[in-house]
DNA sequence: CCCGTATATTACCCGCGGGTAATAAATAGT
DNA sequence: ACTATTTATTACCCGCGGGTAATATACGGG
């Protein structure tokens, strides 16, 4: 029944019928068209209208679920950030050296930055949310560098980690991952996983205690567990 | 302004070259706000008013220097590439190791990116150019990710630097100094010098052949070691 | 069946900002 | 001083696009 007859579009308004999906599931719908197009073409010179059109509706139906175009820019960023909240969070609750945390957040921010919530993170301008928005999304990318450093001082504090500058190491891993965001596209013929992993240990080469040629100890990176719930 | 060091008189050609002169100061002197203002409140919501007024002119007047909007924003970004350019033609002049002319690279590159023109590189929407121009910058780029693989893989090849996967390393390396262009500002207290050597350090300490502390062939990066401490 | 609510549409407003005359003021050349 | 050219100003156009009002259609409950 909810198969779509025709996949030619992801968006639940079929041209007539079907229009009783889930509020929730519409709102998302728009999300994705919204950063696929906002990735795609620039924010600026995405238009609500182009937005809607590819929605199958009009855009003043998309104010039955926004308040506004900037909100919705808001909301994209907000679901690549919870992805790497979540990630924060089952660092902060497993345990393991500093080198060892700072690794599973290279591998975790990395496979956010390869998807299109994720690249939001680093793609959308901020200076265009409102003053309100702009200030909590000031607020989690501090948190962010905060856990960088704080992994990293960790790390040098019980050894697992050369001394070094960790506000630099800081910006110069998180200036790679973030870039990610910029370069990645799908079809690559690496998979995001890899480059994650590449990344976790490329990264942590210059600043480990020891040499890191380990090739043990990481290939089930664990049970990833996919949250079925998008949001 | 410019005194003119001797009479008119004596060369008819002097009042010619001195009003050009005064134009291109008026050119460069619209490019240095330009540039600016774009890099501080973006460039859509920079208008050309905004632009003029604070140079004391108005809006009209900077057609006088430029054919648009767009053509300001790419003679801003062609200054930044300059600068790049001719980093990589110093590196293609000298000699060295793989490992010693990426250095090199990564201290020039980073330099840049403390500058407006160099943030422009990585600040600035391509899209937004015609589609002219965007080709222009779209060769540049490649020609920039081309000299930080060919070095990579130089160096493998000479020894320098331990095999690796020269994509990934070239990303990773080029994601760090872009990252610079967004985080720094002038006013802290790691001077540009400083923070291109360190990077220059760090992000090739991984995938450096030998202990990075050598100064074989040739020092073209100060033996500044000092590491741990930092500052 | 009727009504309330949610959802969508059509038609419109309007302000911002890039770009363009038309024209005035400055400067060079003779 | 007169003229041509460059450079600047004032006043305007107009299209794009975010946002709104009025309205139509569907759905669910009594």
């Amino acid at each position: 029944m909810d198969g779509s007859p025709s996949p030619a579009s992801q968006s639940p308004w079929m041209p007539f019928e079907s229009r009783r999906r889930a509020r929730d599931e519409k709102r998302e719908a728009v999300l994705r068209m919204a950063v696929q197009l906002f990735l795609e073409q620039g924010y600026h010179r995405t238009t609500l209208n182009d937005v809607a059109e590819r929605l199958n509706i009009t855009k003043p139906a998309l104010y039955n679920y926004f308040s506004g175009k900037d909100e919705i820019l808001y909301e994209c960023w907000a679901i690549g950030q919870e992805r790497v909240d979540d990630c924060l969070n089952e660092i902060a609750a497993g345990g393991g050296s500093g080198l060892a945390k700072l690794r599973k957040l290279i591998v975790g921010y990395a496979e956010v930055m390869t998807t299109d919530y994720g690249k939001s993170l680093v793609r959308f301008d901020m200076r265009d949310l409102t003053e309100h928005n702009r200030r909590i999304v000031q607020l989690a990318k501090r948190k962010i560098d905060r856990a960088f450093r704080s992994y990293i001082r960790e790390g040098i504090a019980d050894g697992s980690i050369k001394p070094c500058d960790a506000k630099l190491s800081a910006f110069a891993i998180a200036g790679s991952l973030n870039w990610i965001g910029h370069w990645f596209q799908p079809g690559g013929k690496l998979p995001p996983e890899t480059i994650a992993e590449e990344f976790a240990i490329h990264l942590t080469e210059g600043i480990a205690a020891k040499t890191t040629r380990k090739k043990a100890e990481k290939p089930p990176v664990k049970a990833k567990k996919m949250r079925g719930g998008t949001r």
